[in-house]
DNA sequence: AATATTACCTAAGAATCTTATGTAAAAATT
DNA sequence: AATTTTTACATAAGATTCTTAGGTAATATT
């Protein structure tokens, strides 16, 4: 079986939450371990958010206001699944701005040109 | 006189390297305040490399070998020029790549389309 | 003459991640 | 049936990388 490559866990840094919330805010409810999963096959395993990245992370933005809970039995096992609010709906598309103005900042500074085929 | 919001620092994490190597890359020797004010300059005030992030960073890379330095003196002052290496100027080119891969991965992630007009 | 800019540097603290560890149920394998 | 793997939650120590704050001193500007 091949393994794709990570990134470099630096390049990931600082992208988690905007990772996070956005995937709350397409696919509506999730849980934490379903979160871990989706992005990894979403990206053939490139990113892999690791569960002491991903619980604090989570725990904090449901602190600050931008996600609720709920929990749920599955069998005998308690399964928590997080839902976005509107507070969270909002951070996400600032996030998801502020980061495409970054990717257009960093294209410039580093000389990439604009890719012709996206395919 | 207008200042442009800088990007949360969370962003910039992780690409401090890659903007360093591929700079010295393109522009060949610099010194660390010139590399402030050029990053500054070119990004309009987004990105602001702070001293306390640049020098051990510009430290770490001549350590590791990707980057060398000679001293001038302009006037009675010291200026430190780096220059990069030719183990600095691979490094540089996976860096860049690497970037340019996890902005692709991200795009899709985060459910961006592929902007048309790129001017 | 006083302030701002240039130019280097380090260190304490904050934030965010990795690695390691723990628990336990359910599913899959041998 | 017993063992291993996967699912699913969680925390904590340590590493890394940044910010903030502090220091020094020459040169340029007001």
């Amino acid at each position: 079986m091949y393994l794709c490559p990570m990134y470099t866990s630096e390049l990931i840094k600082g992208t988690l939450k905007t990772i996070i919330l956005n995937l709350l805010k397409e696919k509506g409810r999730m849980y934490g371990y379903e979160i871990t999963q989706t992005v990894k096959d979403m990206t053939g395993g490139k990113i892999q958010i690791t569960e002491g990245a991903l619980y604090p992370t989570l725990h904090a933005l449901e602190k600050n206001g931008e996600l609720a809970t709920e929990e749920e039995y599955i069998g005998k096992r308690v399964r928590k699944y997080y839902t976005i609010t509107e507070q969270g709906t909002v951070s996400a598309t600032e996030k998801v701005n502020e980061f495409i103005d970054f990717i257009r900042t960093m294209k410039f500074l580093l000389d990439i040109e604009p890719q012709i085929s996206n395919a």
